[in-house]
RNA sequence: GCCGCUUUAGCUCAGCUGGUAGAGCACCUCAUUCGUAAUGAGGGGGUCACAGGUUCGAGUCCUGUAAGCGGCACCA
């Protein structure tokens, strides 16, 4: 007999081979009908799977967040069994549930379209009509490959050829259709409903590498339900509106053209934002003990061969040969030049750690199909620095890093999510015994910062292990901004030294580092986060005064004189226009605050304030408004030090 | 780079089965001085991405190139 112990606490025993279904039904029969899938020690099986040992149990419905991924599985099985019916010598290859949805990809001679698309989905519709129960089967290995490969799915046969010799393996059949799949599924396509959508076709490489053929990969998202199937689509169009690269041309930030792939053009408004970002970066780093240097553009051949970059990233840098037979290289990075100052002179002990920033231009010739608005460029800027130290003093750096880095994100609004700590990939630079230490002191730094990282195995660089931030917008999405990685290769590589309390040569270790990553990209996802509607201290224009009628011109003209004295970024819009559209214009340019004079403010020497997103209004005289406007956008690590400073004047007089 | 789709006015888009280009917004001009999300009238603006081809005739069909978009691969 086996014991099944219910969520309730209670236990039962069964007979070893009993099915869910059979349990569910000896509680209600109303239960055995609606159940969709088991729970068994944590693992999801289906409601006909025989039960072969005890343990914690559950019967969940469809309706359970567990079953949600399974929904996505069916209905990528229906997906594959739509096409093959529509669409006869298609083969399948493998269809997984994702985050949101699932794909299935395909293998046809003939591309798909989007009318194919609309046909598929139909035909999806009836296949969950028809009620086709879905049943597991267990298969010899070897009568599966040669099953497979009589049937002319090869690729099936392939992914089967990759399981160990004398495995079984699990067939689902659903109607007529059959499919090699671990599962579990629902009991049948009815259960799946039909909440779903196909919703795009794209290409993909058979398992993901681009040497080999490519196939049709048709994604859909699916739900338990209709109503979160439209809340879903609702995100997805809300998303869209804050298209970085949409916001950027209608609020005049910057553009990009076919003569410059992958370079930016950045506007007025655009810079304005850029050099506020750059200049809160620079007091950030500045306060954390950062000395700031810039470094040659364009270096010869020799430095990116010693640091390994050349062999490595040839076909990516932006190469010239000068007419004195020179090759030089814009730099894709920065340290080879930050190794070039530390070396200049003699380095003590003394002297560690060195955190040596640069807002760094670099440039990498991307691919092209990689290019992606701000967020994937071949010219970007990085808030580049290297931290020199002992390897003492690593795990300290390192934690500090964290502590800054945390506080710079959530000043712009970015909550973290995560820490990845991407670890030894192939090909790699340095031993294992390098990489077992490299990796357990960015994981011990980590710790110390309060962090515990995911491990994203073999995603480090090919000289050293990284800690990478994934961060949360306001809408939910994840964003990788922000990295460190301990290297002990390249100060090898470069001739970096420092001369120790010993008397003797060391070498120091190097944490490469970045808060934002590339500004372009972190001005990409600022405006995605904020949507454009950016925080007083961020907005390109704080203040547009505008006028009701002419009459208000001069006092308008004063104000925003006024304004400008406090250090606010203000606009005059005199125009002889309603203000309703004056309103209205401003509000879609997403300006922050609106101060409307007309008549009487002019007469009272007053503004009426009208902040983005509300409409009430705050009557202030010219001085108050000044005071706090000025005061609101003010950016946050000023705000702290003035408090802080404040505070610490309110001690000592107290004292 | 690979697969697919797309490319018409500054922007968003319409243009049926090939007969010689249209809307809204924006822009310019004039009138309007109007209290918190679009005042009215008039006007200018397009080698229909580029290069070939088919045709009496191509924005429309075909081929190629480029760029953009969605994915994949890549991301020091």
């Amino acid at each position: 007999m086996i014991d099944l112990i219910f969520p309730d606490g209670s236990t039962r025993q069964f007979e070893p081979g009993v099915t869910g279904k059979q349990v569910a039904a000896s509680i209600a029969v109303s239960l055995a009908k609606r159940a969709a899938l088991i729970k068994l020690d944590g693992e999801l099986l289906d409601v006909d799977r025989a039960l072969e040992h005890g343990g914690k149990f559950e019967i969940l419905t469809r309706d359970a967040p567990e079953a949600l991924e399974t929904i996505r599985h069916d209905v990528s099985h229906i997906l594959a069994e739509a096409v093959q019916e529509l669409f006869p010598g298609t083969q399948v290859t493998i269809g997984p549930a994702i985050e949101d949805g699932f794909y299935y990809d395909v293998a046809r001679d003939e591309p798909f379209s989007l009318d194919d698309l609309v046909a598929i989905e139909q035909r999806m519709k009836e296949i969950v009509d028809r009620d086709e129960p879905i049943v597991r089967e267990v298969w010899n290995r070897d009568e599966a490959i040669a099953h497979f490969q009589s049937i002319g799915e090869v690729y099936k046969a392939e992914i089967i050829g990759s399981i160990p010799a004398g495995e079984d393996v699990t067939v689902y059949r659903q109607g007529q259709w059959k499919d090699l799949c671990r599962g579990p599924h629902l009991p049948s396509t009815k259960v799946a409903g039909k909440a779903f959508k196909l919703t795009k076709l794209a290409g993909a490489y058979w398992r993901g590498d681009h040497r080999n053929p490519m196939l049709q990969r048709i994604y859909g998202t699916a739900w338990a339900n209709d109503a979160d199937l439209a809340a879903h689509l609702h995100r997805i169009e809300e998303a869209e509106k804050r298209d970085h690269r949409k916001i950027g041309r209608t609020m005049d930030l910057f553009h990009m053209q076919e003569e410059g792939r992958g370079m930016v053009f950045w506007h007025e408004k655009g810079l304005t934002l850029w050099r506020t970002v750059e200049a809160y970066m620079r007091r950030r780093l500045e306060a954390a003990g950062y000395v700031e240097v810039r470094t040659p553009q364009v270096l010869d051949r020799v430095f990116w061969e010693q640091s390994g970059h050349w062999q490595n990233y040839r076909p990516n840098m932006f190469v010239c040969e000068t007419v004195e037979g020179e090759e030089l290289a814009l730099k894709p990075m920065n340290c080879p030049g930050h190794v070039q100052i530390f070396k200049y002179g003699q380095k003590s002990y003394r002297d560690l750690p060195l955190r040596m920033a640069e807002f760094g231009a670099c440039h990498r010739y991307e691919p092209s199909g990689a290019l992606h608005g701000l967020m994937r460029v071949r010219a970007f800027t990085q808030d580049d620095a290297h931290i020199f130290c002992r390897e003492d003093q690593i795990v300290e750096e390192v934690a500090s890093f964290i502590a800054l880095a945390s506080s710079v994100h959530e000043d712009f609004g970015l909550t973290r999510d995560h820490i990845t700590l991407g670890t030894r990939p192939t090909p790699r630079a340095g031993t294992d015994e390098f990489w077992d230490m490299a990796e357990t002191q960015l994981l011990d730094a980590a710790r110390k910062a309060g962090v515990e990282p995911v491990v994203a195995e073999g995603d480090g660089a090919f000289y050293a292990p990284k800690l990478d931030f994934q961060l949360k917008d306001a809408i939910g999405r994840t964003w990788t901004c922000g990295t460190i990685q301990n290297d002990y290769v390249l100060p090898d590589r470069l001739g970096a030294e420092f001369v120790g309390e010993d008397g003797q040569k060391h070498k120091p270790v190097m944490l490469h580092r970045a808060i934002c990553g590339s500004l372009e990209r972190f001005i990409g996802v600022l405006i995605e986060n904020f949507a454009g509607a950016f925080p007083l201290w961020l907005a390109p224009v704080q203040v547009v005064v505008t006028t009701i009628t002419s009459d208000a011109d001069d006092f308008a003209l004063k104000a925003a004189a006024a304004l400008r004295a406090r250090g606010l970024r203000v606009e005059t819009d005199l125009r002889n226009e309603k203000i309703n559209y004056k309103v209205r214009e401003h509000s879609l340019a997403k300006v922050p605050v609106i101060a409307v004079v007309g008549r009487r403010e002019a007469e009272e020497g007053k503004l009426a304030l009208r902040r983005l997103g509300s409409d009430g209004q705050e009557i202030l005289t010219l001085a108050e408004a000044a005071n706090l406007l000025a005061t609101q956008a003010t950016p946050p690590d000023v705000a702290r030090e003035t408090a802080a400073s404040e505070g610490r004047v309110g001690e000592l007089l107290a004292g």
